[in-house]
DNA sequence: CCTACGTTTGAAAACGTTTACAAGACATCA
DNA sequence: TGATGTCTTGTAAACGTTTTCAAACGTAGG
C-alpha cells in the first residue's frame, strides 16, 4: 500500500439552512405522478409529454415541459425499461480496460452509444473465466440490450449459455459467439511485418506473443508462421515465446532470448504490453538496433516514437474499431432487420520507423 | 476513416433445429412467475429463497434454487433495484478513459465494485461542460447509487444540481462539489519536484502544464511556483505553458519553448499526455539530457523508462485511487453512517532516473 | 337536432420484483 | 380440548413508468 493520509471529517448532520448546500442526495426524486397532481392532470399525459407524443394540446405540453424542467424531473429509466421492455444499456466486457486498445474503444463507444441514448457498463473479466462468468451474469441481470465482449481464452459453458441469451457482438477478439464482429485483420499486419523483415534480408526471425488460445494471439502467430514457411523458411521453436501479455514477462521472454544462444537477427512481438518490456530488455542488454536486432512492436505508436530508434510498428485502429461497434449495436437495437448479422473486419497498419534494417554481418556474438 | 471491408452476411432465418445455434437472444427471460408456476408454490416464496430469506423449508429452498438453475433464472435487476428502491449502478464520469490514470482507476473500480454487487456505468464528458451534463442526466435517469466524477474545469449549474441530488465522490479532481474524495497530494509532488531541480542548482526552470482552471492543473503550477519563490527564485510568465492536455500541445510548446531566447536549464511537465509531446520534441531537437537540460514528467512510469536516459517522473498510485474510490463508494451504498464524509489523499512519487542532473556551463545557445 | 368522427384526456392494467400482512399448519402448554 | 405460539406459505399491494381502452369534448355534415 502506497503512502496516504486518510481525513475522516464527522459531519454535523444540518441539512438545508446553511453551508454549502451539499448533496442532498437523499430528497426523493419527483416522479410523474407529482407534476401529474401539481398540474392537475393525469400522469397518461404527463407521460405522453415527456415521449413527445402528438396525441396532446401543444400549450398543455408546454406547461408540462416547464414545470417538469423546473421541478427538475429526471425519468426513472429502471420503471420506463421494464414497462416498455426498452433496454438502454450496453455491456462492455474487455480483458483490461488498462489495455490501451480497449480502453481508446470504451471511449469511443461510450460517447458512440450515448448518442443514442444508450449507456456502457462496463465489465473487467481479466481473462479469468470465473470473473467473465459473474460480469456476464450482472450484465444479463442488468438486461443488456447488448454486449460487446473481448471473450476470454477459455470461457466457460456457463458463460456461454448466458451469451446465448443475449445480442453479442464479438470485439477483437472471436471465439465463434456470434455473428456480429468488429475484428482487426491481425493475420494481414503480420504476413505484412515478417514479409518486411523477409525482403530486407533476415533468416532468424524470433517471435514473443500472447497465448494463441485467443483468436487474435492465433493469426498474430500464424500470420509469422505462414509467411516465413511460404518463403521456405520456418519459425523455430526455440524463437517462439508465448506469454501473458504483461511487461514483466516480455522482458524476461527477451532477456532469455537475447542472451542465450542461437540469436535471431530480427524479433517481432505481438502485444502492446510485451512489447514495452522486450524494450526494455533491449535497451538494458545495449543491443543495437537495428544494427544487430530489427524490431517491430504492436499496439501503441507513442512510446514507440520515444525510443531510440523510433520503432517499427503495428497498429490498429482501436478507435475506428469502437466506433464501428458503437455502431453495429445502435443498429441492433433500433432492430431494423431481423439481425444485421455484420463482420467488420479492420485494417492494421504497419508504421515502419528506424527499427528494421537489412541484417549486418557484425550480427551479435555472445 | 481507416481502411476497412464490411461484409454483411444476410442471416438466413433458421431458428432452432441445426446450424451452431447462434443467440437465441429473442428467447423471453424466465420470470419468477414461471418458477412459481412450474413449482406450484407462490412467487413469494420463489423471492423469499432467491433473497436467502431464512424463512423458508430448506428442502424447498432447494428444489426452487435447483429448478432455478436448471431453467436458467436470472433475476430482473430493474424489477428488483425499481421495487425495493435499491441501487446498484455506480456512475464513473471523467474526461477521458484513455487517460492511462483514469482507465487503470476504472479497471481497479469496476473490479472492487462488482465484488459488492455493484456495476459501473462508465460516462466520458471529454471536458465539455455540455457532454458532461448530457452524461450526468443520463447516469441521474439511471438511478445510480453514487457517481464517481472527475469534474470539467466549467461545470454547468445543471451540472451542480444534477449532482445536487446524488452521492458524489470527486476522483482525482475537485470542484467542490461533495464532501467525499479521493485526491492526490499533487502540489507536494511538484514540491518535491522543484526542489529537487533547484538543489541540483537550477535557476532557469520552465513548466509545462494543463490549464489551473481543474484543482490538480492548478495545485501542480502553485506547488513549482510556491517552491521557487521559497528560495527566492520566481517562474518567470514567459517559461509556463498551459494547454490542453494533448501530444500535439505538448510537441509544439516544447519547440517554442526550447527553440526560442531565454533557454531554461530544466524543463518541468505536468501532464502525461504533454509529456509524451514534449519528450518527442526534446528528441527531435536533439537535446542532450540531462546535460543540456533537465527534464521531469508526469504520469505514467512505462515508457519513461524507454526514454534516452530514463525519464525522472512524478507517479500517482492509480491503482490504489480506483480501489480506494471503489471502497468509499462501497461504504456510501451500504449506508452505515449517515454520510462517511472522507477525504482521501493520496502521494504521488518522484521517480528519480537519468534526466535530471546540474545545469552545466555548456548550457545551449540558440 | 342527430350522427359520426377527430382530438384530447383519464382510468386502469401491465412490466417483474419485494414485502407487509394475514392465514394455515403444527406443536406446545395449561 | 382450547389457547397460544412458531414456522411456513400465500395474497395483494406496492415501485414508477408506458400503453390500451374508453370516455369526454367539440365540430362538421346531413
Amino acid at each position: 500500500m502506497s503512502a496516504s493520509s486518510v481525513t475522516s471529517e464527522s459531519l454535523s448532520g444540518n441539512a438545508g439552512s446553511n453551508g454549502p448546500m451539499h448533496s442532498d442526495a437523499s430528497a426523493a426524486p419527483v416522479r410523474i405522478v407529482d407534476l401529474a397532481n401539481e398540474l392537475d392532470l393525469s400522469i397518461a399525459t404527463i407521460s405522453r409529454v415527456l415521449n413527445d407524443s402528438p396525441a396532446v394540446r401543444p400549450e398543455v405540453a408546454e406547461r408540462v415541459r416547464t414545470h417538469a424542467l423546473t421541478r427538475g424531473y429526471v425519468a426513472n429509466r429502471l420503471a420506463r425499461s421494464l414497462r416498455s421492455r426498452t433496454r438502454s444499456f450496453v455491456g462492455f466486457l474487455v480483458p483490461a480496460i488498462e489495455n490501451l486498445a480497449y480502453s481508446i474503444a470504451a471511449d469511443a463507444c461510450a460517447q458512440y452509444v450515448s448518442r443514442s441514448g444508450h449507456q456502457l457498463i462496463l465489465a473487467i473479466s481479466g481473462d479469468d473465466p470465473e470473473l467473465e462468468f459473474n460480469a456476464l451474469r450482472s450484465l444479463a441481470e442488468a438486461r443488456v440490450g447488448a454486449v460487446i465482449v473481448a471473450p476470454s481464452p477459455s470461457m466457460t459453458a456457463g458463460s456461454r449459455k448466458l451469451l446465448a441469451g443475449m445480442s453479442v457482438l464479438e470485439f477483437n477478439r472471436t471465439a465463434g459467439l456470434s455473428k456480429n464482429m468488429v475484428l482487426c485483420d491481425e493475420r494481414a499486419a503480420f504476413i505484412e511485418a515478417a514479409r518486411h523483415l523477409l525482403d530486407l534480408g533476415h533468416e532468424s526471425i524470433a517471435y514473443i506473443g500472447t497465448t494463441d488460445a485467443v483468436s487474435n494471439g492465433r493469426e498474430r502467430l500464424e500470420g509469422v508462421r505462414e509467411e516465413l514457411e511460404r518463403r521456405g523458411k520456418q519459425l523455430r521453436q526455440t524463437h517462439i515465446r508465448l506469454l501473458p501479455p504483461t511487461e514483466g514477462d516480455g522482458y524476461q521472454a527477451a532477456q532469455e532470448l537475447l542472451s542465450g544462444p542461437d540469436l535471431p537477427t530480427a524479433l517481432l512481438v505481438g502485444s502492446s504490453s510485451l512489447s514495452m518490456g522486450v524494450a526494455r530488455a533491449v535497451r538494458e542488454l545495449g543491443i543495437k538496433v537495428p544494427e544487430e536486432l530489427s524490431l517491430i512492436v504492436y499496439g501503441d505508436s507513442q512510446w514507440g516514437q520515444l525510443f531510440s530508434p523510433q520503432l517499427t510498428t503495428i497498429m490498429a485502429p482501436y478507435r475506428e474499431m469502437g466506433e464501428s461497434a458503437a455502431n453495429l449495436v445502435a443498429s441492433i437495437l433500433s432492430k431494423d432487420e431481423k439481425e444485421p448479422a455484420q463482420v467488420v473486419r479492420m485494417h492494421a497498419e504497419l508504421l515502419l520507423r528506424g527499427s528494421t534494417a537489412q541484417p549486418t554481418n557484425m550480427s551479435r556474438r555472445t
